[in-house]
DNA sequence: TTTCAAATAATAGTTTTACTATCATAAATA
DNA sequence: TATTTATGATAGTAAAACTATTATTTGAAA
């Protein structure tokens, strides 16, 4: 018997269940491969379809469009991530030991994960520091959200919410810190690899800087000693 | 004579400088208007010539393309933003003031200015939180910071970092903080209005929340009283 | 083993977007 | 008045974003 993680998907996302057939695993695998190299702008299905070896056609019998297949890959490494969570924090009594691994776990850069076959996390999440908010800031984000498309990544935010409960119940912003913490981690990544001028961390490049920089806003915020 | 807000911008960002005609001038506001009501990704040059009563092939004579526009009214609302700044923050001495000054001036819902005729900075301001992150977030983003193209938002970001500093000369991080504040800004504010569940301002839709929790944040990081 | 349904490949076609080119005309300027 | 310059009108191309049709393969049920 085979241990996989598996990611419960939203079916909305999808036409056909990508996990159930090699084209669909390789739609997958070849969308993160083809976002991360050229961005979300330059990825097209006739691109996709050629790098598999398929139809533009076949891709469409998958997804309606490259926004959901974009929302489909975000969701999944979402889901990955409160996996991780949880994984990680399981044994620790600690809450603000459970918040450094948090910031640690979304601003470190991830190494990809033998047990998903045909996902490299390591490109999903660079993926997510430069195309993850394009998820969301479009003109449909409330139908989307009615469909649910959001749900991983509120799930994971409500995780940290309690995190930040547990160090501190009387804190007042708890969900917008939370939410801070996950968008800052990948904007200042991004900054400091494309605009250094708006980081503090620009000759190393290291992300172990931008862990410090949340440790230090989070902790001095919810009022704990670090 | 009129006193008139001039805003320089970098000619790199059009082919034929749009203040300086009519047509031009329209381009601006329509474009404004149409991005505004139906965002970045539905607006094209047609339906903009259209609204204007004018060619696809004349708005083509001011801007390279869709994406040059954008970035040139994103540079022009920071350049704004930046003019306001120094306005308002002019006879101020005391540097945490100014801070405030900053985060309200960055997080509030902007009133237009009747000043700039062409230009509905209320509009402006949604857009921003809206697509703001778009100007950056591509695959040509070092080009384009080559060509200077953010310079008005880097220009602004070290004014809140010189006040940062004023502050507390010791902080470690004031140009990821102002970078953190500017964006989580108009993030918090994107969240409280479509996805409040990741916020802590779901009633309200109260700019003034927002304001409260990133005084918080930024203000017990820099170790100041409140 | 045959039969049938489902998935895929191959192909073609439509509409929209993104962009370029040409030419006539109107307005500004020298 | 001559001439540059901006605009309008029109046309056209290439690619993107889809939809539709048919033939072939595959795999499971009868």
């Amino acid at each position: 018997m085979k241990l996989a993680v598996q990611i419960k998907m939203n079916p909305s996302l999808y036409l056909r269940d990508p996990e159930q057939s090699e084209l669909g695993k390789n739609i997958i695998k070849h969308s993160i491969q083809l976002i991360h190299d050229n961005g979300f702008e330059a990825f097209t299905f006739k691109k996709l379809a050629e790098s598999i070896g398929s139809t533009e056609a076949g891709v469409y019998r998958y997804f309606e469009n490259k926004h959901k297949l974009l929302v489909y890959i975000i969701s999944w490494y979402w889901g990955w991530i409160q996996f991780q969570l949880n994984y990680q924090t399981n044994n620790i009594k600690d809450p603000s030991i459970k918040l450094k691994k948090v910031i640690t776990l979304l601003s470190k850069n991830v190494e990809d994960d033998i047990t998903t076959g045909h996902v490299d996390e390591a490109l999903l999440h660079q993926i997510l520091i430069s195309e993850g908010s394009k998820a969301f800031l479009t003109n449909h984000v409330g139908k989307d959200n009615k469909q649910q498309f959001f749900q991983p990544y509120k799930d994971l935010c409500n995780a940290v919410v309690k995190i930040i409960q547990e160090c501190n119940p009387t804190y007042k912003y708890p969900h917008s810190l939370a939410s801070t913490i996950i968008e800052t981690a990948h904007l200042q990544n991004f900054f400091m690899n494309h605009l250094p001028s708006l980081t503090d961390f620009s000759k190393s490049k290291d992300e172990s800087e931008i862990i410090k920089y949340l440790e230090e806003l989070v902790f001095n915020s919810i009022r704990i000693k670090i």
